[in-house]
DNA sequence: GTACGATGGTCAACGTGGTTGACGAAATAG
DNA sequence: CTATTTCGTCAACCACGTTGACCATCGTAC
């Protein structure tokens, strides 16, 4: 059965709250396909927020919440994708910085644009209220440490 | 930066749906790990929902949205832990069975009902319309064809 | 100034959840 | 009876995560 059995009401809302992610993500994706983006995958874009304007390896993983090593490997990926590239710290030679390219500053420029986009889309369909009444009582019912993205599982399975 | 930019307002709301999400999963798989079931992971939840009474390696696939291939690795681990089991088909020699055991059922049973009782928990603090609404807003704004399971793309990276 | 603990990056091995391609066995269509 | 389709499986691979180990470097304490 694919759909959620009725008499079990609480199956509905776990699977809506993804639903409604995924669909947001999968229309980025495709936008972002069509702006020469293509190879930008679904964790990709939090990566580069949490990238900011430079970091390194540990610091990237503590916000991501997974490991220092995990997180090195992602970056090796972006790296390998043109979206962040690594320098020496100069003050001190432990640390790599990692940036974000030109690529991944415009990925991020256009990511932002295009949620902005779609949240919009939203707002039309269900009014600009049931929207920010959405993002009110999901903040309210979310842990603020995991609001923050400094908590392990954020993503991924 | 950990949080979203509030200069780009529409980051704000995958992340909310994603981290309402997790905060369902999570709080049901602790849960379910002090009844008896640590092993069950996010995934596992959506597997035994699709297997349902019983089905096929590959009619699971469909379901889930994933190739035939998947669908069986994603068997064979919940049948070495103990929730699902094969049989034979003896109507066409080519099938085999999925089917859950009684431990698969009970941790199907359990998890609708900690998922109800997290439900009520939402309804007690922001009240039982606006989680009927959320419910509504988002079967609004997600297609039917996400909605249902047998798409692609439904849990996983 | 040197010894030492904490920190940053990386390597290796592994687990899980996916993919595609190939292939044999069994059912079905002609 | 043969051709095609379907089911299950094997193999190779990829993305993303984990732990454990290790070395280089930094900061501090003596």
């Amino acid at each position: 059965m694919a759909t959620p059995d009725p008499d079990r009401p609480g199956f509905l809302l776990p699977l809506l709250l993804l639903a409604g992610f995924r669909t947001l993500i999968d229309d980025l994706h495709a936008e972002l396909a069509r702006q020469g983006h293509p190879d930008l995958r679904p964790l990709h874009g939090f990566v580069l927020q949490a990238v900011g304007n430079g970091t390194t390896a540990s610091e990237l993983g503590q916000r991501l919440g997974v490991s220092k090593q995990a997180a090195g490997k992602t970056v090796d990926r972006l790296v390998a994708l043109g979206y962040l590239e690594r320098a020496d710290d100069p003050a001190d030679a432990r640390r790599k910085l990692v940036r974000p390219t030109d690529r991944g500053l415009d990925g991020l420029r256009r990511s932002a644009v295009v949620f902005d986009q779609l949240r919009d889309r939203w707002a039309a369909t269900l009014g600009p209220d049931r929207v920010a009444a959405i993002e009110d009582d999901l903040r309210r019912m979310v842990p603020a440490d995991v609001f923050r993205l400094d908590v392990p599982g954020w993503f991924g399975t």
